[in-house]
DNA sequence: GTGACAGACCTGTCTAGTCCTGTCTAGCCT
DNA sequence: AGGCTAGACAGGACTAGACAGGTCTGTCAC
């Protein structure tokens, strides 16, 4: 129904940022990084960043002190969606937990040709309702192999989070591009993984994401409860 | 339909560089070449190239931004105007026709708390695929009633385009959001009007935008096939 | 232990320069 | 008159660098 608009660079960090606040990936309170490592993440000039820094802080989503940094200001946490389309619940709260199925050293299994790796870290997660047995999301993320992922395979995620082992390792997303659409029919094997009914149509999310530099950091395929999830977006 | 000799270099450059977008070699997104490069490359004045640029953006083929550049805001099948997501097709070439069904002053119906409006100027359309009978899109938009709509309801839409109706009226989307859901089955009713089954699941993209004052402009409740549509978005 | 200090790191601000589009003027040619 | 050329100037986006001043922390002297 529409055009991108043609993105400033300052406009694109904004965006990349918020939809890291608004996802809860950086938590209410929070440290940005600073500046220059901001500088190093989108390759861009000081200027830039702070420019985009403006924005959000005009937001109100974060607050710069100085001599020390940017701070999150802002607490409405939803899923780990990463940067994109805002996931918007549309029930109201819900608690979720999350099981992960697997993490694996594995070839790379899904269908996306940008992802160039052989080999992938594979991480496969539900999450679902507590109280029901129904899974209301399935999360497969792809990542390309690293040696330093070897550890994860025995200690899992620290905090559950794949995002955060990423940046750790200096595998920020600096841009991407995200697709969604209609499954109109759940998969048996899909459907029994969720504790779903096979032919239930889905919302699919797929996700990747890339460094300044243009290394994939990350796909993510998703499938989402169409009852309790839409897409939402401001412009 | 042969097309007719260009006559002036700037029809010849609008011919050339939209003949390179509509074939995927500049796609969606993308960034021209500057205005001196192609000063260039077609070895003319910058005033020609600047008027071939000027009817690739009137016939909404690229956007241009101060500073930047020129950038492809085409891709494949334009639905509709407006910045927001892009609306990808799924499969290549696809030609559609349009069909309005009704255009009307009526009570506002759908459900869109936001537009306070007691009164709308509706415009339903179908898209469809030529061969076959079965629509692929239904569209209800809806804008708050003004009196200079009165003509509307007699002449119909010029080229079949609301937004240049509200384009002419000083009616132009500055801001707005965007939400987009699974149906997870399609209505009687409106099965009827697709010439689709009942019980299909349908994408269903809701859109709403805003003058600058923050005035509401429209209000549009899309149902598209899911074989055939997704939203792609970068960032 | 504590207090002072140096240095590291942070933001705020400024400047000079590049490259881009927007716009205007003057003139040439058919 | 309309199509085109050539040039000039303004202003926006961005880069690269520099400098000032706030904040934190490790270290050293006492």
């Amino acid at each position: 129904m529409a055009q991108p608009e043609p993105k400033t660079k300052s406009e694109r960090i904004a965006r990349v940022l918020e939809a890291e606040i608004r996802s809860g990936f950086l938590h209410d309170g929070a440290a940005l990084s600073s500046e220059t490592a901001l500088v190093a993440r989108f390759a861009v000039s000081r200027a830039t960043v702070r420019k985009g820094l403006g924005v959000l802080a005009a937001k109100g989503l974060i607050r710069t002190k100085v001599g020390i940094g940017s701070f999150v200001t802002y607490g409405g946490a939803v899923i780990d969606n990463g940067p994109g389309w805002s996931l918007a619940l549309s029930e109201g709260e819900t608690r979720m937990g999350v099981r992960i199925l697997s993490i694996t050293r594995q070839p790379m299994d899904l269908d996306a040709p940008q992802v160039a790796a052989a080999e992938v870290l594979a991480v496969d997660r539900l999450r679902f309702r507590e109280n029901t047995g129904r899974a209301l999301t399935l999360e497969r993320s792809r990542v390309p192999w690293r040696e330093d992922f070897a550890a994860l395979l025995r200690t899992g995620l620290e905090q559950g989070s794949l995002s955060r082992e990423l940046e750790l390792r200096g595998l920020s997303p600096a841009s991407g591009e995200e697709w969604a659409n209609v499954l109109p029919a759940l998969s048996v094997a899909d459907a029994a993984l969720m504790g779903r009914s096979a032919g239930e149509p889905m919302l699919r999310l797929r996700r990747l994401t890339r460094t300044a530099s243009g290394r994939v950091v990350e796909y993510v395929e998703s499938l989402l409860d169409p009852e309790l999830f839409g897409l939402h977006m401001e412009f």
